[in-house]
DNA sequence: GTATAATACCTAGTGACTCTAAGTATATGT
DNA sequence: ACATATACTTAGAGTCACTAGGTATTATAC
């Protein structure tokens, strides 16, 4: 029943990696910018980014490096790897594949 | 990363609640039904969807009744519920908002 | 000066749910 | 007799978003 949880489970790799391909990033950032290009619609948790983030690193998607800020600030930016632009490319097409399938089914019927 | 499956998990309630509005339907059917229509993209296995329609029947969103066939066969019918009704309007309103979302990240840019 | 909020990261545990893989039973075709 | 199709069931494994807690720094407000 948590359809939209559910909806979001499938997609947010492709997110991340759609917003890294562009330019590196850091996580908090990528929390931000989700939010506001999808005009508040997703608004990632810690819990769900961070071990997102840890998780394509580990696939080698994308790589980490810590940068430290003149104030001292430390941030990890997540830059895209050759694998993470081919997966990418593959996560876009299995995400057409399943937008037409859907469509098959639920039409915008009038209720 | 087993992006296909996450994505239908969203998306397998709202599917069965399409076509059981239609007209009453039974497991086997929808199985064969959601193959044909997705041209062979949903292929459901038992284990997903019968669960998946206890769920559904238990949230008294759609009704079982059991027919027993001239041959002696017996089958689930399930049929919509005002609230099944209800539920797949809302449904279909949580999934044009999720795909708008999504279109404002994953934009059909050109790899 | 000292709360409070914002920035920035981490992770153990919970809960939800698809799929695997097994089982039961009848009907039909070879 | 045996295989295949029809038709339903469920225990267990694996995945992963989210909750809820933690650490640490900087900036703003009172």
């Amino acid at each position: 029943m948590a359809q939209r949880r559910e909806l979001i489970k499938g997609s947010i790799d492709s997110l991340l990696l759609c917003l890294i391909v562009e330019q590196p990033m850091y996580g908090y950032r990528i929390i931000k910018e989700l939010e506001s290009r999808s005009q508040g619609y997703f608004k990632f948790k810690e819990g769900t980014l961070y071990p997102a983030l840890h998780r394509l690193e580990k696939s080698g998607l994308i790589q980490g490096r810590w940068q430290v800020l003149s104030t001292g600030q430390q941030r990890k930016y997540y830059s895209m790897t050759a694998k993470g632009k081919a997966s990418l490319a593959d996560s876009r097409t299995k995400w057409l594949d399943f937008l037409s399938a859907v469509s098959m089914i639920i039409r915008p019927s009038e209720a």
